[in-house]
DNA sequence: GTCTATAGCCAGATAGAC
DNA sequence: GTCTATCTGGCTATAGAC
């Protein structure tokens, strides 16, 4: 059989095309860049993907169902709410390592456009925090942690986890450490988050 | 004497380009919706202030220089470190309230163009965090908080403040709350945000 | 399917009248 | 200082050869 291409084009161009918008964002990257970066033509990206706009809407749900899984370990898995936000605070860590632009791109551009948000939030029929609602209460019923609003123990899960990644820059000029430091601290943190969570919701008997 | 302009064209022109510029971004915004949102001429905005780029970063360092007194009060208070918590919670949440963009703003702009994250942030003399750290360590000597690294301690103090208003729109997709509860949520953060990481950190006696 | 060449548009910047 | 008109370059998108 005739050896299949690794890289088909229309691969190669959402590839190089994820790189330069998860760096640029929509508004600042240009379809040159995309092209160079593909080694191939700028035609072929309208030949493939029609127009920036669709190119641009291909890379951003594929980054989003890349995310949306992550996410969706923290709402809705079976497992006791300890360890829940322990196996999440270590894996998350660990995929945002190897995709350092990406919760920062998801953000951004949401922000510019909050009306795709909601449209995209809701056609993906994204899980509610119904079952995370639950689980928090029956914790705080049965006095394993103290009380809390679930949205804002949620908040308070994704914000430790995902900020310290978006706003690299400013946290290392804030604290003055260098690139390799930084990314032990952020490996320190697949324990420490977790530790940090726990510890402030847990009742002590 | 006669009575000065309010807003003389400089000033209107700065306006409106944190308008234009905290919501679309330095490669989002166009020179002419800033003309527009003045009320003036596109002409005017390089009489005055030369180029995009150099209007730009007028804005940046508007918005910089309104955020930094901010985050010098949890570096460098001279009060204990709860209430420096404490006092820094509320003060920034209220803070951001009115300024909603602001955070985003930078932090997106810091990421687009980390190399002037740096330059800006060593030329502003930032205050490092040495202080800071001093007052962690003595807290754990002293036995009043747990062992925590101050960087981290530090790190989960900016997310747990910062991070919500960050990804707002994507917070409110995952939790399905509309947009007058955010606010609401966004409100208790006030005293909800201090009195979890005090929780997290304090040795009870 | 892949390329080169170019159309067409739009944005930043400037010239020059008032 | 403020305006209108215009230049210039760059970017998306397409036409058309191969």
């Amino acid at each position: 059989m005739s050896k299949k291409k690794d890289t088909n084009t229309e691969e190669l161009i959402l590839n190089a095309a994820k790189q330069v918008f998860q760096k640029k964002g929509m508004t600042g990257a240009r379809m040159q860049e995309i092209a160079d970066e593909a080694g191939i033509n700028k035609a072929m990206l309208h030949y493939y993907y029609r127009s920036k706009q669709l190119l641009f809407e291909a890379v951003f749900k594929s980054a989003f169902s890349l995310l949306a899984p992550q996410l969706n370990k923290v709402i809705n898995a079976k497992t006791s709410l300890f360890d829940k936000i322990e196996s999440f605070t270590n894996n998350y860590i660990s995929f945002i390592i190897t995709h350092p632009y990406l919760p920062n791109f998801i953000i951004q551009e949401l922000n510019r456009n909050p009306e795709f948000a909601k449209k995209l939030l809701a056609e993906k029929h994204f899980p509610n925090i119904d079952n995370f609602k639950v689980q928090v209460e029956e914790h705080i019923a049965n006095g394993i942690i103290r009380p809390i609003k679930a949205e804002q123990l949620f908040f308070n899960i994704m914000a430790l986890n995902i900020f310290p990644f978006v706003a690299s820059p400013l946290l290392k000029g804030l604290t003055n450490v260098d690139d390799e430091t930084y990314k032990k601290l952020m490996l320190e943190r697949k324990t420490e988050v977790a530790d940090f969570i726990i510890n402030s919701i847990k009742v002590i008997k």
